[in-house]
DNA sequence: TCTGGGGTCCTAGGACCC
DNA sequence: TCTGGGGTCCTAGGACCC
């Protein structure tokens, strides 16, 4: 018996690279990356590029620039997505309680088994990936998440490291702040700026003032600090329903070209659209972010009285919020799209911003019943009618 | 040839309601 | 009428993650 939480953090090596050097053999050993041509970023760097400094997310042109012989490969996620699954079957062997974070990274939880060793059950997922796969991966176990991942990444690649329970916060102590989950760039500067330069740091930081740098996220932080991660292991069964779908698109030169921005702001909406369809849902909410020549980008949005799942429903109202947006007479390089407030279609949507007397069951099966007949456009004459 | 594409979550001000 | 305060929704912007 025993009741110690053993996380486990599986995590591939440059998958994307790697997964191209399996393969095709005539790649392995050599600098290699997958990414955009033309105007785009490195995805995954093999460890042979990053020998001359090749990293994610450096623009492909700067790669080419410091490592002539680099080889560049284009991404193929339906090739990632097959690998990602074969991955991840290799822990579906030893426990259900398997949680996919993303196409390259997973956690699964190991308490309670007892048929082997934790560090075992890693051993041997390791070697079923690399016979099968040609993969590395690297491994953390820990009593939570934190640890767990941290152990993963902290010795990449090929990595496999036990946190034993007890030694979470010596274990992080020394790290750079930057190792907590949610300080990115911006707070890690500002956590050094005052000073925080380790966990330890943070650790030791009384609330309140940790509060004044990092607001809401302060109570999380100094939990995580002390090696503390009270998220369950393996959340859901089902992953969270998706809240917005959104599609961007870089130019291959900078536009000030009407037709063709509405030609692709049309192109977004549709493929989002295809989506949400898909998914049987509609939204309510359209969203258009421009982003200038200079990379400064700027959003706007709108949001129905009704949700909508056809592509006619916000052509022109995307074409308003780009100009709109476009203040700044000076030339585009990118456009996104995103339908947010999303909802089941087509089931109807509650009864949004009608008079609480609407909200009264009969009256709001009546307008139920006038909207099914004369369509979702109805609710306003709906209103109408009823306020009389 | 400087800087992709898919997301989530938080903040903050204003409108509006009670 | 001398002025509060809680709650929700909308919009714009930004930080962060993989």
């Amino acid at each position: 018996m025993n009741s110690t939480k053993q996380c486990a953090h599986l995590d591939a090596d440059a998958f994307f690279a790697s997964v191209e050097q399996a393969a095709s053999p005539k790649l392995r050993g050599r600098p290699i990356a997958v990414g955009g041509a033309r105007r785009g970023i490195i995805a995954s760097a093999s460890y042979e590029a990053r020998r001359f400094g090749v990293y994610t997310p450096m623009p492909t042109s700067r790669a080419l620039k410091i490592c002539p012989q680099l080889i560049l490969v284009p991404g193929d996620y339906e090739k990632y997505e097959r690998f990602s699954r074969f991955m991840f079957s290799f822990a579906y062997d030893f426990t259900p309680m398997v949680e996919i974070g993303s196409i390259d990274e997973g956690y699964f939880d190991l308490s309670g088994q007892n048929k082997f060793p934790a560090t075992e059950i890693l051993q041997r997922i390791r070697q079923y990936i690399s016979q099968s796969l040609k993969i590395s991966v690297s491994q953390g176990l820990g009593s939570n998440k934190l640890i767990a991942q941290i152990a993963s990444k902290l010795h990449k690649p090929r990595a496999l490291q036990c946190v034993p329970t007890g030694q979470e916060k010596a274990f992080i102590a020394p790290l750079d702040v930057a190792w907590l989950p949610s300080v990115g760039p911006k707070l890690a500067a500002k956590f050094h700026d005052a000073g925080l330069k380790q966990i330890e740091h943070v650790a030791n930081t009384p609330l309140d003032r940790l509060s004044f740098l990092a607001g809401k996220q302060a109570a999380q932080l100094h939990e995580f600090a002390q090696g503390f991660d009270t998220r369950p292991i393996v959340p859901s069964e089902d992953g969270p329903e998706p809240l917005s779908y959104g599609h961007q698109d870089s130019f291959d030169s900078d536009t000030t070209d009407e037709f063709f921005l509405k030609r692709t702001l049309r192109c977004l909406i549709d493929k989002a659209i295809t989506r949400l369809r898909e998914d049987q849902k509609s939204a309510r909410t359209l969203s258009v972010t421009i982003r200038y020549s200079d990379m400064q980008q700027t959003e706007r949005s709108y949001s129905l009285d009704e949700p909508a799942d056809l592509s006619e429903n916000f052509y022109d109202l995307g074409w308003r919020l780009l100009k709109q947006a476009w203040e700044r007479r000076v030339r585009l390089r990118m456009i996104r799209v995103k339908l947010s407030h999303i909802y089941n279609s087509p089931a109807f949507p509650p009864l949004l911003g009608a008079p609480e007397h609407f909200k009264h069951q009969a009256l709001h099966n009546a307008l139920v019943q006038v909207r099914a007949r004369f369509g979702k456009n109805a609710l306003m004459r709906g209103h109408e009618a009823f306020d009389n």
